[in-house]
DNA sequence: AAAAGGATACTTGTATACTACCATGTCTCT
DNA sequence: AGAGACATGGTAGTATACAAGTATCCTTTT
């Protein structure tokens, strides 16, 4: 697989740094679907023993980043549509509820906090960084959710929703689609500064369902990374 | 501790196996708030190795339900109130949501189903069961969100709620409270039948605000299973 | 008597050995 | 030539050994 590991911190806990590691490869796509992850090559990857690179990917397979079948081996799973809407469900009917108390909530000081996030994805836009824009969008959805004072909501949805995180990242390639979803930001924002948590609410909504629709442009765009219905089995050698 | 446990089926996973029933044994107070978990003593209690066990215990620390002390030891989390108001943010949130899904589309067969749960909780009621109860009630919100299309909600609010569960669980000890969230089932799956979204919707939020309420009664009556303010950390010996 | 110090027994984290099982390729028999 | 038995290498699951850190208690010293 040829990744050039961060190294190991041995005084903090190894598993955690593993799993962090491999979930930002699946997610940024430098691990694609249908990758081998053996336990034994990890540990000499990493150059550490099979026990917490186990763990890692025990949390792996949790999040349905990773596929183990016992006596076989592991691969990075596929991105399966339907856990993909279902996540967009669960991601939406949260979020447009908390966008709602937070238009409720904010301060200036929160408002002057947002516009510091929207000038930074500003830039990152026009240098055409999508990796550095991917980061600035979780930021600011979690900015929001602190303002409503539910900050544990977003942990939940980055922790839950992995695979609808991992069309995200493939959609932000297309730099006509990251100016869009930039635009959308600039909106959302103007509307909760604005205290009108009608357009705050409308605006988060249509935003996460562009979201949504970017799905099946991704999935043609990159049918590498989906699961195949017809697809044989395979193989894992 | 002296619990019995579950014999483990060698031909399945070990850490699966043992996990469900720590989680059972913490969910249902038969491992309170405090008590002691040690890798070597559950390894002899199950009389497996401690590479199960471990696994198990690992993902209870990722439902906090329980705080591992690296070198110290590990004791089942006490219940923070904090966590079961953010809980019942999202449970109401997306159940809500869930249930006016389930309305628009639930079929006659569908109502036979939800009845026919009704009338199994209406028995457990007079036969004064809270556990089977609090079963069936798990089993009734489940039917819900299967009726709306979106089955994979509820898997993601038993993992990840589990504190509120602990509470609704002891909740459930008060008969009269038993009868009162029985006849709160009652209302929302006949608001259901009858197809009226918002008698749904409000029966649905006044029945999860009630769970809510129960958190204050259950912290008065059960202290010892809570988080304490001011509480000196707990000796481990 | 009180306080400082250290031995001790425990904990979880990590490393490694062993087991059961599966996929694959080869070799033999029909 | 084709099909089935079998050896082989690889996998995750489990068991156990080792390491590093911490709380406790007893000893020693002041």
């Amino acid at each position: 697989m040829s990744l050039t590991p961060h190294p190991i911190d041995r005084r903090q806990n190894a598993a955690q740094q593993i799993h962090r590691q491999l979930r930002d490869w699946i997610i940024t796509g430098q691990l694609k679907t249908g990758a081998i992850l053996s336990e034994p090559r990890l540990a000499d990857l990493f150059g550490i023993s099979r026990t917490p690179i186990r763990e890692a990917m025990k949390k792996l397979e949790e999040e349905s980043l990773l596929d183990i079948f016992p006596q076989v081996g592991s691969m990075v799973a596929p991105i399966e549509i339907d856990i993909v809407r279902d996540s967009q469900f669960i991601r939406e009917t949260l979020e447009v509820r908390t966008i709602e108390l937070a238009t409720e909530n904010v301060t200036s000081s929160n408002i002057a906090t947002l516009r510091g996030i929207i000038e930074r994805q500003r830039v990152l836009v026009e240098a055409k960084d999508p990796h550095g824009f991917f980061v600035a969008d979780d930021e600011l959805h979690d900015t929001f959710m602190r303002i409503a004072g539910r900050p544990s909501v977003w942990s939940l949805l980055t922790t839950t929703n992995a695979h609808l995180n991992r069309v995200r990242y493939l959609s932000l390639e297309d730099l006509s689609w990251l100016r869009m979803v930039f635009e959308e930001h600039c909106d959302i924002v103007e509307a909760v500064a604005a205290h009108d948590v009608d357009r705050a609410t409308h605006s988060m909504r249509d935003h996460l369902r562009s979201v949504l629709a970017a799905v099946e442009r991704v999935a043609i765009a990159y049918p590498e990374y989906f699961k195949q219905e017809n697809e044989t089995a395979k193989s894992l050698s």
